[in-house]
Formats: structure tokens, C-alpha cells, sequence
DNA sequence: AACCAACAAATCTTTTCACG
DNA sequence: CGTGAAAAGATTTGTTGGTT
């Protein structure tokens, strides 16, 4: 909490501790009443401890404005109509895992990443070091020989770039074993890193992959029924730089456990109206649509709007015999597309111009690494930038949406 | 909850060594 | 010797995930 510390480190104990050092007198004096401590974790009703005055007033003034994402002690107090699941086990469920060797010993083909063999289908087991936001391809065993490897290898912009490349895992698992588990009727899954951390470059990580078997340090988000549309509006809140801030804010040491993500303040379906869907949907299916493995995503939001509409949305990208076609994976196009989203989002989340640009402070890593490959903090100045751009024009005022 | 170990990659520092 | 480049070594940073 104090000293060299550049992202907040909190931890959930009782306690609400500033660096005194920087404080003034009367500051020393703020704290936290019960009725703040009930708003910001009303299941669990402990307090988070803030790094400084700033970060406590701008998560409270957000927790005025936004509900948690699951609140146990209401009757519609998950609006989402979500549940988590930690679908296999890393340890205990590793009886079921299956290596490239033993299932090509078996006579199991490869076909992009699934092992086949008569109608027996192994399917991969995804990791948390596997995907990243908006990128479910972002790290494969391939050409890896150590299972114990923590980092894996970004693939190369042509890898990228290839709608047909795919992820390897270290495992997989038998395609009726992975549908007892996941009672599910998508050939999609939005999945999150359990394993983080506030000092890394970002904290909460979540992304869509395609159906898979997936391990217990990425837990899954599944919902009871909700449009797909509206699972778009959820994803792109969570992916947001905004709500990152709050995450870090709540995230202690190393691990999203499932009473931290309840907590977390979310906007609800129905603050979404046709507006703002038209703005987050497109977005967030450019960012996701990358490759042919999440086609069935793309054809199921496609199912929920028409195909005018869908063309209209993407004039340069439309349906080639009414099926969507991938987007092509575009560096910059992609920058400018999520910072349109964060701009916007900390407009609804009711952030000044001032605590935007103090909230993007503390990502020290993002910062450095846009320096390094661009010689300016890039992803601020985006986000500043159409933050007053939607300021001047007025469009996503926060009194639309709420 | 609160650590710790491991490892990769980056970066900084020191040593080595060929060459004139 | 002095020089500078390469190699080797040391330290720092970022990340995953294990342990108690």
C-alpha cells in the first residue's frame, strides 16, 4: 500500500489504510462508512484497502452509480442470470487429460486443434496463459516441448492474420466428458483468468473461446438464457480499462476468485438501449470474430439481428452467402476500436476527464509497452481523445443509459 | 490469505579477448 | 598496452501458478 508500489495492492481484510505520507491532515480523517462498505461488498461485507484517497473516491462514486454483478442478498440480484464453473480440474480431473503423443498412439488425427478418431472427438483443454482480451489464440503449445512453461510465445501478425490458425493446448479431453460438465447451448465460452494479478499489465482478463474443455484457472461465465446481443454488452464492460481500475482495486493477491467478480460493479441489461448496443455490439464482434473457430459466435448474434442489419453494421466485411466472415486482425483498427470502447464506458460509469486520465496512470504497463512500440502513451490519448469527443457530441451520456 | 518459486525476457554491468 | 566489441554474468521486471 505504500512505497514503490506502482498498481494498487489490495487485500479484503477490515482494515482502510491510505500512504499517510501523502496526506494532508484533513484527509487523514476520511474513511468508509458501513453504508459505503455495504454498496462496495454487499455479500461478503468486507472492505477492500485503497492506495490512496483517490482510488476509494472514484470506486465509491462508481459503486453509487453501478450495481454489483451479482447481489445475494436481493431476489433479482442477478440480472445476468449467470453462474461460474471451474470446469476440470488441473490436478484432480488430470486422469481425463490426454497428450498429442498418447492420443496419435491411439490413432487420433489432428483437425486444427481437435483429435479425431471414428466419431470420438478430444477437444482442447484451454489455459488461462492461452487467451487474452478479445484473443483466444493469444499463446499454444505448439512447438513447445515443456509442459511447465508459464509464458508461451504471442503468435506473429501472420499467424494472426491466418483465420484458419489455431491454438494447441498440452491436453485434451474427450468432447462427452467436456459436454457432462458444461450444461451448455452454445459452441462458445466466455472464460476469465482466475490466475492474475493487480501489478500485471491488466487485471481481469476475460475473452470468448470456442467450446472447449477449459481448465479450473479459467473458469467459465455461463447463462441461464440471455440474447446474445446482451452477452456482447456484459463482455465489453468486463474488458474495459474502467472497470480493470475497479478490478484492481479488489483483487488482492493473485486469484478472481468467484465472491470477487459477484462484487464488481457491472451494468445491467436493461441499462442498454438500442443507442448504445448499436455502438458496443459491432465493436466487440470485430475484436472477437478473428478466426474461423468462433464462426458458430458470429452466426449466433447473427441469428438475433437481421442479415440488413448485420451488412449495414459491417459494410466492408458483409455475409458471403449469408455467413459472416471473419475480420482481418488489424493492430492499429484494434487499439482505436477498445480505447472507443473504454472512452465510452468511463463515460457511463459517470468519470470526470481528470479521474479518466488518473485512472489510466495506474497501468504503468500498458503505458510502457505503448511507449516502447509507439513512442507515446497511445492508448491515452485515444481514449481521451474520444472521451471528448463524445462530450462535445453529446452521444452515450450516462442520464441515456441509467 | 499470504506468501514463494520458477522462469523468460529485458536490461544493466563486468569480464574477456582479438587486434593493432 | 589501449580499444572496442563480444561474451558472460548479474539484476530487474513480468508472469504463472504452487504451497501452507
Amino acid at each position: 500500500m505504500v512505497g514503490e508500489q506502482v498498481a494498487p495492492r489490495a487485500f479484503n481484510l477490515g482494515f482502510y489504510l491510505y500512504n499517510f505520507e501523502d496526506l494532508n491532515s484533513s484527509e487523514k480523517h476520511f474513511s468508509l462508512t458501513i453504508r459505503d462498505i455495504k454498496m462496495i461488498n454487499p455479500n461478503t461485507l468486507n472492505c477492500p484497502i485503497f492506495r490512496s484517497k483517490k482510488d476509494a473516491e472514484i470506486t465509491k462514486q462508481i459503486y453509487r452509480k453501478v450495481p454489483v454483478f451479482i447481489n445475494k442478498n436481493e431476489k433479482n440480484g442477478n440480472p445476468w442470470g449467470c453462474s461460474f464453473l471451474a470446469m476440470f480440474h488441473m490436478t484432480n480431473d488430470s486422469h481425463l487429460f490426454k497428450t498429442k503423443q498418447e492420443l496419435e498412439d491411439l490413432g487420433f488425427e489432428l483437425d486444427k486443434n481437435q483429435y479425431v478418431k471414428d466419431e470420438k472427438v478430444f477437444l482442447p483443454l484451454y489455459e488461462s496463459k492461452m487467451f487474452w482480451h478479445f484473443d483466444h489464440r493469444f499463446g499454444s503449445f505448439e512447438d513447445v516441448n515443456d509442459r511447465g512453461n508459464t509464458h508461451l510465445s504471442t503468435p506473429s501478425i501472420e499467424k494472426y492474420t491466418d483465420f484458419s490458425f489455431v491454438s494447441q493446448p498440452w491436453y485434451w479431453v474427450s468432447k462427452t466428458e467436456v459436454s457432462t460438465r458444461a450444461q451448455h447451448n452454445r459452441e462458445w465460452l466466455l472464460a476469465f483468468r482466475d490466475i492474475t494479478n493487480p501489478t500485471n499489465e491488466r487485471t481481469g482478463i476475460f475473452t470468448l473461446i470456442p467450446y472447449s474443455a477449459v481448465g479450473n484457472n479459467a473458469p467459465i461465465i455461463l447463462f441461464e438464457k440471455m440474447s446474445d446481443i446482451f452477452i456482447c454488452c456484459l463482455f465489453a464492460n468486463l474488458v474495459s480499462i474502467p472497470f480493470d481500475f475497479v478490478v484492481r482495486q479488489k483483487v488482492g493477491w493473485t486469484h478472481m476468485n468467484f465472491y470477487i467478480l459477484e462484487q464488481l460493479p457491472l451494468f445491467c441489461p436493461t441499462n442498454y438501449n438500442e443507442n448504445l448496443i448499436g455502438f458496443v455490439v459491432p465493436k466487440i464482434i470485430e475484436l472477437t470474430y478473428t478466426a474461423w473457430d468462433l464462426k458458430p459466435f458470429a452466426e449466433d448474434v447473427l441469428e438475433e439481428i437481421d442479415p440488413e442489419k448485420w451488412n449495414e453494421w459491417f459494410p466492408k466485411n458483409p455475409l458471403v452467402d449469408g455467413i459472416p466472415q471473419p475480420f482481418k486482425w488489424d493492430e492499429e483498427r484494434r487499439l482505436q476500436l477498445r480505447c472507443e470502447l473504454d472512452a465510452v464506458y468511463a463515460h457511463l460509469y459517470g468519470i470526470s476527464k481528470d479521474d479518466l486520465d488518473y485512472i489510466l496512470g495506474t497501468f504503468p504497463i500498458v503505458k510502457r509497452k505503448d511507449e516502447a512500440k509507439y513512442g507515446t502513451y497511445k492508448t491515452r490519448e485515444l481514449i481521451m481523445e474520444y472521451y471528448e469527443k463524445c462530450q462535445r457530441e453529446g452521444v452515450f451520456r450516462t442520464d441515456s443509459v441509467i
